[in-house]
DNA sequence: CGGCTGGTTGAGGCATCTCAAACGCAGTGG
DNA sequence: CCACTGCGTTTGAGATGCCTCAACCAGCCG
């Protein structure tokens, strides 16, 4: 049997109290419609007119990025609490794909609902901005990923990400399923899915991760931890 | 003697005017205060507390992103009419260091002056969110970049985008100063500093771009178009 | 002049990609 | 129940693009 890190029920954490705070905020001030989703659902396409933003409820998203020269890209996932669209609002029409990877529910917001009620609510102005301001951010950190890591980090790192905001929202880390396939988190983190698949399994070798019995597809990740210090010492070995 | 594409007075654009329109707009409604800097000067350095928003109004720019571990990466280039400082609003304090490339000038608004500018005209609250959400967009497209491209279609795309920038500023593409390394213009693209060089005599070999008389650090772009080609010609050969 | 920084170029090594074979599992239809 | 197929995965072997290391060059400045 598997060490267990944890079995508690959902702590409340401060990410997920600032989160169920702005999806009340949302409910109480803004008219919106709520959508469920499920795999493979759209949520808006690239190219679409921008009339709404959507907050996600529950569920897990993907945004896929495409240029006009067909290349395409896994540009994000969006879990709990994030925001689907900002990427619409320069030009008025989106610029990805989203995409839901699970079932899930989203809240659709008229952009326009959204300001005229933000006028009037500093706080849902604050948290909207502290929103968009928050994905520039991992943005940056996913280029310096990108740029700084060789194939076996990147993907502990990503293991890493999807942990850590598994955790902030109060669920539980210690197994993870991850609804996309080697050939997908080999798109987002620039490298084939050999790679991915040879980088796993080093990374079950080192202990670092582990499966959970029949498939490969639930990741069991016993201590978030050890998936930083493995980047770190991926890092310190190349120096 | 190169051929030139134009030797006109820089002509209206519409994103020229886009921010024209915005910086207007500024300096009528929102208190700030202008500072002139010069290359190597910091705007702001990460982990220094947010008051301020800066719109650059002349000048180039960078961003550089840095991680715990001390890895770091410029994340990102700016140009007039760009803000700074939108890393900083989530955390109310800034995650990058944003520095000065050339002699330039920067607009400080403070941001709660800027929000509450924003109640009361919405096309300043349009406006900067049209600058975050184009942010947005500028770094998934340079995502899908280093995960798609090849060094020297990276590189080939870099300059591009450059020359992209600078002819919607209304300002000369056929001869552009880079004002970076070969290193940083590594750093920032995800390949070593020879590699960059290999690729830029590559670039020169096939008549893409040009150098000036002596050195080789102005670039000389004939042809914006040749670049886009140059990089899709990449693609193709690599299918 | 001599040192320094930035750039170019070559040779060899290594990480990742490519190509290929085989496996496990789920679904389907006999 | 058992082929049989299809998709996703794993693993190996060889190819290659980029990195590393090193030498050399050009401009700049004290």
């Amino acid at each position: 049997m598997p060490p267990k890190t944890t079995q508690n029920p959902p702590p409340r954490t401060r990410v997920g109290e600032r989160i169920d705070r702005m999806l009340a905020l949302l409910e109480q001030q803004v008219p919106m419609t709520r959508r469920v989703v499920h795999a493979g659902d759209t949520v808006y396409q690239a190219s679409d007119p921008l009339t709404c933003l959507y907050i996600i409820h529950s569920g897990l998203f993907k945004t896929v990025n495409l240029s006009p020269d067909g290349r395409e890209q896994v540009a994000g996932l969006h879990f709990k609490g994030d925001w689907l669209g900002f990427d619409g609002i320069a030009e008025n029409q989106f610029a990805c794909d989203a995409i839901a990877m699970d079932t899930g529910e989203v809240w659709a917001v008229r952009y326009d609902a959204l300001l005229a009620a933000c006028t009037t609510i500093p706080q849902l102005l604050a948290g909207f901005h502290m929103a968009m301001s928050r994905q520039i951010g991992r943005d940056r950190d996913t280029m310096l990923a990108l740029c700084t890591l060789p194939a076996d980090a990147r993907v502990a790192d990503f293991l890493r990400y999807w942990a850590d905001s598994m955790e902030q929202r109060g669920l539980r880390t210690d197994q993870i399923t991850l609804r996309m396939t080697r050939a997908e988190i080999g798109n987002y983190l620039g490298m084939k899915l050999e790679t991915v698949s040879r980088a796993l399994s080093r990374l079950e070798r080192d202990q670092v991760i582990g499966f959970t019995e029949k498939g490969r597809r639930d990741v069991h990740i016993p201590n978030v931890r050890a998936l930083s210090d493995f980047v770190q010492r991926s890092l310190a070995h190349a120096a």
